[in-house]
DNA sequence: ATTAAATACAACCATGTGGTTGTATATTAG
DNA sequence: CTAATATACAACCACATGGTTGTATTTAAT
């Protein structure tokens, strides 16, 4: 029995995979956070290569995280909240498939377990 | 009691990373969804060796999504959704960065803009 | 027209990942 | 006891990933 088809989606991979980088995850909060910015305006705040962030901006725009925008010779990149909502209701179905199962059972967190 | 603590990035690494494999996130549903599984019976859902789902069992137990408990011969793969939920937590955090900034502008998605 | 800036892209390297097979250990069955 | 089962673990392989440097291209500034 298959348990949802979302789990089977290549797209979910690339798009966890996206987030599985503290580098990446902290690009998406600031062009979430602010009104964009450029790569090289990004690549001064990390202790990395121009082109290193450039490929993590790449990953981004692979997992559809973020989208890039020219503006004269610079390129604008932006978040793209969606896909960021998307992984966010795959976690709360399989949160929600847990309430379903320890309801009857809520000191389950609770008891510090013997351990074996 | 649960503490509601944040995990490292390092942590949040293995999580995302953990989650970013369709055979992981389809165990994760199982052993949530039902009362455990042995690696064994695990294993015999899917088309690859014991030793590559031990492997894939092993990872998500690193990154604190499932844990596992001895029954006799077998280990028993239970889901821990506390991970879970703080996983849900960061995305939501990333979602409300984005309606931050977007209640103010919210002519910005209807801006035509032109494709490069 | 030159030069500088921002980006793109390729080659390369070290390490990690996802799979395999093989072997060893522990537990249950007879 | 021996045999079968479930797991653990190591070695190995192909490929991906995250970083580097170097070079080319596009755009802006002078």
């Amino acid at each position: 029995m298959v348990v949802f088809n979302a789990l089977s989606d290549p797209e979910l991979d690339q798009l966890f995979r996206a987030l599985a980088d503290t580098t990446r995850r902290d690009i998406v909060a600031r062009v979430l956070g602010g009104e964009g910015a450029s790569v090289s305006t990004l690549a001064s705040r990390y202790d990395m290569s121009f082109a290193a962030v450039q490929k993590h901006v790449a990953v981004l725009e692979g997992a559809g995280l973020v989208t890039k925008h020219r503006r004269g010779r610079e390129r604008i990149v932006r978040g793209n909240p969606e896909r960021i909502a998307r992984a966010r209701e795959l976690l709360v179905r399989l949160e929600s498939l847990w309430r379903a199962r320890f309801q009857q059972l809520d000191n389950v967190l609770a008891d510090p377990e013997p351990g074996d």
